[in-house]
DNA sequence: GCCGACTGATTGACGTGTCAATCATGCCCA
DNA sequence: TGGGCATGATTGACACGTCAATCAGTCGGC
């Protein structure tokens, strides 16, 4: 255990890395469920809800191609279907053919979600700050947003996509 | 919670505040999904499975009540229940009634379960060094803890369980 | 014009997670 | 001692995510 030096094909972490790894992992769920419940509980919106209707409420029109809008957030096409389909439902969002190609859908904003999302914008943004920006020093913050950029970094080179 | 706390309090976050956050919880997403399909394709188990595994790997006699079980993961009960019952369609633990407690489940590694295991651990450890450990230079890896450490204590402060 | 490949989007199956309800057993005490 | 509450665990309903399959419409080349 004492001989750290690089050898072959590299070591596996150490007691106290893996505790790290396990400290900041766990703690990024924790927050993240945390902000997912004082959210459904103060607006009746889902991260997920909020993170569309944010892409659609800045869209030209309140309109958008289903393809970019899965673009824009960042997540697979199936997987916005799938929640789109379940906003449709509440009445968030509907869905409209799209003129210039047949395939496509359009995605709306309905009136009940541009409601939702004006009555979720402060609470979702005073959760960040009571649950993250508050608890953190602003070095502490600025680290924060180094780390994230360096583990991304490091996955995208050594996990092209 | 001081009245300083309170009146800042009032103060939504900056764009910037708003970005590392983004960044922040989108990359430990990331990393947790790329952890979870790796140790899937290498070794046919989930983070879940891992987790139970090795308590139950490290508890005396492979065998742990189910209460037990939950709390030293930190699950939720039902959430382990459910989890117990698709590991246990995969023979890769058995449910026993308990003899001091006939209300009690008593949860038993089974042969597939520890060999899965043992078969795991070193992909899993190497997984977390490549995308996380070797991401981060050593000052990282200590901000990190330190992150986890200020954010988990915050979050128990001002909602305490 | 027509076929085949590509693209936009949806679907189904299934694993995962939460919440509330349920069920059986254990335990306390009036 | 028996009624009632606490406890251990499971269940059902539903939201969310991924993967692979599907389906319909577009487009290029012959």
């Amino acid at each position: 255990m004492t001989e750290n030096t690089q050898r072959r094909g590299r070591q596996l972490p150490t007691t106290e890395q893996l505790r790290i790894w396990r400290d900041f992992i766990e703690t990024a769920e924790v927050l993240k469920a945390e902000i997912s419940t004082r959210l459904q509980s103060e607006t009746s919106l889902s991260p997920g809800d909020y993170v569309v209707l944010l892409a659609l409420t800045e869209a030209e029109g309140g309109r958008m191609r289903s393809s970019e809008l899965a673009a824009v957030i960042g997540w697979e096409r199936s997987r916005l279907s799938h929640h789109l389909g379940r906003m449709e439902r509440r009445a968030l969002i509907s869905r409209q053919e799209c003129v210039s190609d047949n395939r496509g859908a359009e995605i709306v904003l309905a009136p009940a979600g541009a409601e939702a999302f004006q009555g979720a914008t402060v609470p979702h943004l005073r959760a960040i700050r009571e649950i993250f920006v508050d608890a953190l020093t602003p070095d502490q913050l600025t680290a924060a947003g180094e780390l994230a950029a360096s583990l991304r970094a490091h996955l995208g080179s050594s996990r092209p996509r």
